[in-house]
DNA sequence: GCCGTTATTGCAACTCATTGCAGCAAGACC
DNA sequence: GGTCTTGCTGCAATGAGTTGCAATAACGGC
């Protein structure tokens, strides 16, 4: 029941080592190519924690080499998701937010009032999940699902 | 359990003729003005039920005047969302959408397969505001509230 | 180490939306 | 109808992200 704190960069956990070092083999498994920028943008990447922006992670590259080319950003950020590295879901505003390395499945909360925001766990996800699965027989996408609404204190 | 279709003109049943009546005296009640540009707005929106996007809007107040400001119908949209009017909610991509008239407070559904949209009605809306409501005292806005996953079909 | 295939990059143009600010004009008052 | 106040508009710049395309460069094969 903890808020969503800003990215944190933090040190990694020898399994996350272990990811990250993997995903050279896993882009070329796949016929993907290794290249300088996507080395960049995971090694950026791989000094962050929880959730960040897009256009957060653009910045975090350029920082390292000014010659960042956003539009390659984005895209790689694309195929890491199709790998399963990041997931993407948006912010209030429809900006796009990632979860780096997620330690589960989670959905976000967001109050308007405060602009605080928390994370809806697998468990409290479950309820949303199963509603609609009875239902419609539709898949909810946990990691894309954001709620806005007002929390407790702002009431 | 309908799918959300395009947009669709319709003619305007009598309690939808008088809401939209009544915004002129709406805005200027609160010390707002009623303007060319608002009075454009609200004739599109009275032609409109359902869902629209932000650019829609524009593109469909442009068609009866080229001199439309984008900023203008937007900053727009914000104000007839406080009073009410409409509500706006955000696709899979995070891009804006209306809601004009709702007969009934909705969330979303879309499929990520075949692209295809649902409403998510109050009754089904119910469990997941009940969730977070009694687990953490939150009050969701369903109206903003857009699922993503894959339905039934696309499985 | 060179070559060829083709995935990827850089770039420029474009879409959607937001914001600051100076000038304009609704509408209340007389 | 004239005047004043202040809410709104137009505009230009900015931010976030996407897309098409030609040039580049990974990397597997030799
Ligand atoms: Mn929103
Ligand atoms: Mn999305
Ligand atoms: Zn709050
Ligand atoms: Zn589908």
């Amino acid at each position: 029941m903890q808020p969503v704190g800003s990215p944190t960069p933090s040190e990694s956990r020898s399994d996350d080592l272990a990811a990250w070092g993997s995903v050279r083999d896993r882009l070329r498994e796949r016929g993907l190519r290794w290249t300088p920028q996507r080395r960049a943008l995971v090694a950026v990447l791989s000094q962050t924690r929880g959730h960040v922006t897009g256009a957060d992670l653009v910045e975090r590259c350029r920082e390292q080499d000014p010659s960042t080319i956003p539009s390659t950003v984005y895209r790689t950020l694309d195929v890491l998701e199709e790998l399963g590295i990041v997931r993407h879901g948006h912010g209030p505003d429809g900006r796009e937010e990632y979860h780096v390395l997620p330690d589960a499945e989670h959905g976000h909360l967001h109050c308007r009032g405060c602009g605080a925001a928390w994370e809806i766990t697998a468990d409290e996800g479950a309820s949303i999940v199963a509603t609609l699965e009875a239902a419609r027989g539709f898949a909810v996408d946990l990691s894309h699902v954001t709620i806005v609404g007002r929390c407790r204190a702002c009431r």
